[in-house]
DNA sequence: CTCTTTATCTCGTCT
DNA sequence: AGACGAGGTAAAGAG
């Protein structure tokens, strides 16, 4: 049978998955969203992610199955009974646009490194997305005169967890590889919000907490 | 107007979102899909993801505009046009069964641990999902007797990655913290292959790869 | 291409 | 309710 270019299909029928991992889905009713990219995509009654997807993906409707396929992966639907099938047309590959990113409260404290971290911003200059051994570090301060401490900034949008101050120890750990005993080494992990865990592992590590906000 | 418990919409409409970020979708054609949960999606002619989405979410539709609100969140849909509009009955809420887990590369490597690390099984008690700090390690291998280290390993699904390194060097920690000299330590990443930067990582540490596959 | 990080992550699980 | 980690993460961005 000849299927649409992109369409919703909801219908009483058994998915098999088999790729990066294997899965199956007993009969019952689904919905069945395939979209002009070619991904597709099969959803329960609950949870905004599908129970199976993948990208890409070309098809076929052969008897009672449609057959997904991409390089390495395969779904199996086989359709017991379909209640509805619409085609969608002219669907609309608008790109959202966002607001409030990690990327504006960095920009905050590089912009204003002295409300926020308490430094002279004549004395450093602030890099932001430095690589160190392929990794962007957020933002790093470097001092343009002697007797100054290196400063490192790690950011997140939401809060500073247990994991920042492992990211941020990592960025350090790399700089200080880096350049060795050229600097002294200050932390800092900014965020709107810090996890108790969060906080006491700052502490440990001798990294400041810088509160930011939007 | 009324609308159904569980719907999918294809629309002409425009959306706003505000809450944990702010974005603004333009005027277009989109699909509405509404779950029997209260969670909704809007999603575009591309990607797997929805462009906008909210789990448990009580909707409204007055005049031409569909409201879905939660605690701190809201999605706005201006409806200009409704192409088509089927109400979705009976939804299954069947799990999906998945295999080829992290459990299962895990467990391999604990009833077998001779043939992944080369140590005499009688001479360990392996735990798995070992909680130290609140945080489950994947393995730790405990020597009955005296003589021999610890054995901490962690496992990945597909590789190992720098991150891997790190997240061992941070339970390794928190073991050798708690347990202090009472034993040495030895630590292991295991997954089916390991990254470029994940053998480098490793090797600085000192932890040794573990192949492990399905 | 590969590798790495982000995400309105989502979602499960445990405290 | 908050915290934490896994994920078939997906998707974006950098080199």
């Amino acid at each position: 049978m000849e299927l649409p270019n992109a369409f919703f299909l909801f219908a009483r029928a058994e998915v098999e998955y088999d790729g990066r991992a294997s899965s199956t889905l007993a009969l019952g009713n689904y919905g069945i969203l395939r979209k002009p990219d070619g991904s597709i995509q099969i959803h329960g009654a609950n949870l905004i992610r599908p129970l199976n997807y993948m990208g890409k993906a070309s098809i076929s409707w052969d008897g009672d199955v449609i057959l997904a396929r991409s390089k390495k992966e395969v779904i199996r639907i086989r359709v017991d009974c379909v209640h509805h099938l619409i085609p969608l047309e002219e669907w609309s590959e608008t790109k959202i646009r966002l607001i409030r990113t990690e990327a504006e409260l960095r920009d905050k404290i590089v912009v204003d490194p002295e409300s926020y971290l308490g430094i002279d911003p004549s004395q450093f200059e602030a890099v932001p997305e430095f690589v160190i051994d392929g990794e962007p570090v957020d933002i790093v301060f470097f001092p343009r005169g002697d007797g100054e401490c290196l400063r490192v900034v790690e950011v997140k949008r939401t809060q500073v967890t247990k994991n920042t101050c492992y990211q941020l120890r990592k960025y350090m750990d790399a700089l200080s590889k880096h350049y060795k005993e050229r600097y002294g080494y200050l932390g800092y992990v900014a965020a709107p919000k810090i996890t108790k865990s969060g906080r006491k592992c700052a502490e440990e590590h001798g990294y400041a907490y810088v509160p930011v906000d939007f």
